[in-house]
DNA sequence: GGGGTGACGCGTC
DNA sequence: CGACGCGCCACCC
């Protein structure tokens, strides 16, 4: 079909980022964990932390979108999580061997580092 | 089209 | 440490 090819390339980087930032989720190992400034900066643009955040609070399919596999530069969880609270997500990231240290994630030992592969 | 909001990050005080 | 403030960018009135 014939849309503007400006007006398609708009709404393409629009989908586009939050795909990138699911898919870049998905891509998160077992037992690690990414913080939000890292996949925006994987998705292109560091500066999309925030929608990052806006991203997973929407996750449209968590059952292969880890959101709990995110947490903030400082190691932290989300309060806000989806299924009851921050605890549950220190849950899931504790049974997948993850250590906490003062209540954060040891980001030292567990941050994906996706360079290293 | 304008304005408020946020599962962030970083600088200041 | 904690508390603000600001920039950023997509979303939702």
């Amino acid at each position: 079909m014939q849309i503007g090819r400006e007006e398609m390339r708009e709404t393409e980087r629009e989908q586009n980022t939050f795909e990138r930032i699911y898919e870049i989720v998905r891509q998160i190992p077992y037992g690690q964990v990414a913080t939000y400034g890292q996949i925006a900066a994987l998705a292109g643009n560091k500066r999309l932390s925030r929608v990052v955040g806006y991203a997973l609070h929407v996750n449209p399919d968590p059952a292969t979108i880890p959101c709990y596999r995110v947490v903030n530069r400082l190691g932290e969880v989300s309060r806000a999580f989806a299924f009851g609270g921050g605890n549950r997500q220190v849950e899931l990231l504790e049974a997948e061997g993850v250590q906490f240290i003062d209540g954060r994630v040891d980001m030292k030992h567990y941050q994906w580092n996706h360079f290293v592969f």
